[in-house]
RNA sequence: GGGCCCUUCGUCUAUCGGUUAGGACGUCAGGUUUUCAACCUGAAAAGAGGGGUUCGACUCCCCUAGGGCCUGCCA
């Protein structure tokens, strides 16, 4: 059976980027009749928060993203993983080196100081470039041949990598890539205080939770050259591997809070859709021909890692407002109604607001691009009785506009049937019979009606404010 | 520095050796019109550069340029 997992590290919220590999994941189980899983990458207990666990526990929830088994913490996992990395040792797979942390950072400063020296000279003695060469490899312990340990020293338990050979994988999203074990250092598996690195944590927690297919961002594409070999030596089966590319702000470079690197609560805060986040995304990077508006069902139809793009994809905020646009449209009206009470600054509004709104909820969804939008396409629903004309709109209150308000007043007042079908109706007769066009009094009535907030065609206005709010409004400019 | 990955309209993408290189968002023009939208019609807009392979390359190969990732006792 397939079994996917998505596994954020707890030390920020659930970005743009992590949530798009979620739904790969998500995607990729459902249309495989797999699992999907979330293990939640807290090995560094420093950075960790429960504030950024529950973000993106909130931020898959919001998406529809939640997991088929309850999160699984990697941290509780530790002596597990410990077990392996002895397990890994007595194999001969990995071995204990006494090398701290200040040593080997000399090493990286010394390299550091060759090569501005390099740069700043133009070149290097012989004696010089061997050294710089000797540092810039990657990392061999001393101790990897069993040179004994001196006593009571701290050790990390390292990988002993291969040093001749190469490693090919198969990537489902890049290909055969191949990698030669001499490109890699002989990493840390476990810390000098015994707890587990990333590298041994993944693999162990990959084996044990029985996760078939790794999807994730294309920045992990070399770590996997790292995290095989320790499937390898534990004789454990690696899973297929899909490195999906990383997602750039619109300027193409990386993401920064600036543009769009925010959490997936700021997209909901914005007015989106979780619907129509997930339909961007899914586009992003992924197609089936030129489809565009897919649904969930047809997503988990067609979804294949095959045509997922090797490519980084732009984030571009106004493809993605029209596709929220799209979804608001279809949207259920008393949903988006709900969404937009539940916002900040729907806060202030009355009874008699609310209901109205509500009920026009199906006139305003496909005028409002977000659910933020619903609050200007909504204002002219508000109690803003009385209307005061100013400017242009009130120059159309002249002798002759008043005299026409009063006949609309005393014309809208006969229906009966208060729909926006009839008030259009009886708005074109009574310009006809005037003699006049539509542009006489269609101002003059918006102004009057909508305060010059945004607003639907005039009929549709009248219908939506009711008899008398609209008779009311009218005749306030009679006075 | 080294290794690996990437490169089609402004953006997201289709194309899987033979197409007038298609669609979407955005842009522009026109239409509709009582505001703002919406909507309708139309237009402009692309194979990074250079070499090959081939009867024929966006498509396959190589080089260059540009971008990204990794190179941590972070994940």
């Amino acid at each position: 059976m397939v079994v996917t997992r998505f596994a954020p590290s707890p030390t920020g919220f659930l970005h743009i980027g992590g949530a798009r590999t979620a739904l790969f994941s998500w995607l990729y189980a459902r249309a495989n009749g797999g699992k999907y899983l979330l293990r939640v990458e807290d090995t560094d207990l420093e950075r960790s928060t429960q504030a950024a666990v529950d973000a993106i526990l909130d931020g898959l929830n919001w998406l529809g993203l939640t997991p088929d088994e309850p999160p699984v913490f990697q941290s509780i996992q530790a002596d597990r993983h410990r077990q392996v990395a002895e397990e890994l040792v007595t194999r001969g797979a990995a071995y204990h080196c006494p090398v701290t942390p200040a040593e080997l950072q000399a090493r990286r400063d010394e390299a550091e100081a060759l090569r501005t020296k390099k740069a700043a000279d133009g070149g290097l003695s012989d004696e010089d470039a061997q050294r710089l060469d000797e540092l810039l490899k990657p990392y061999r312990s001393p101790w990897r041949d069993g040179r004994p340990l001196p006593d009571g020293a701290a050790t990390v338990v390292r990988l002993r990598m291969p040093d001749e050979g190469s490693l090919t994988v198969n990537d489902r999203v890049q290909g055969p890539v191949t990698l030669r074990y001499a490109e890699l250092d002989d990493l840390i598996l476990l810390r000098s205080d015994g707890t587990p690195t990333y590298m041994l944590a993944v693999v162990v927690d990959d084996h044990d939770m029985g996760v078939t297919h790794v999807i994730r961002g294309d920045d992990h594409l070399t770590n996997t050259f790292r995290q095989t070999p320790i499937f390898q030596a534990m004789g454990w089966d690696a899973p297929v591997y899909a490195h999906v590319p990383m997602i750039h702000g619109p300027d193409g470079k990386k993401l920064s809070k600036r543009h769009g690197a925010l959490g997936v609560d700021a997209y909901r805060d914005m007015g989106y859709l979780p619907e129509a986040l997930c339909n961007y995304l899914l586009r992003l990077g992924w197609s089936h021909g030129d489809d565009e508006i897919i649904s969930q069902e047809q997503a988990i139809e067609w979804f294949n890692l095959e045509a997922l793009n090797k490519a980084p994809a732009r984030l571009d905020f106004d493809k993605l407002n029209a596709v929220n646009a799209h979804y608001m449209a279809q949207a259920d009206s008393d949903r988006l109604s709900d969404l937009y009470f539940a916002r900040e600054e729907a806060q202030g509004l009355s009874e008699t607001e609310r209901s109205r709104i509500r009920a026009a909820m199906d006139v305003l969804k496909t005028r409002a691009g977000t659910v933020a939008a619903l609050h200007d396409a909504s204002r002219f629903l508000h109690e803003i009785r009385p209307i005061r004309l100013e400017g242009k709109a009130a120059k159309l209150l002249s002798e002759e506009g008043k005299q026409r308000v009063r006949d609309l007043v005393s014309r809208f007042g006969e229906v009966t049937d208060w729909s926006d079908a009839i008030l259009k109706q009886v708005l074109t007769r009574y310009c006809e019979e005037m003699g006049i066009g539509i542009g006489k009094v269609g101002p003059l009535l918006r102004a009057a009606l909508t305060g010059g907030a945004p607003a639907p065609d005039i009929s549709i206005v009248l219908e939506l404010l009711g008899r008398e709010e609209s008779l009311s409004r009218l005749s306030d400019q009679l006075n």
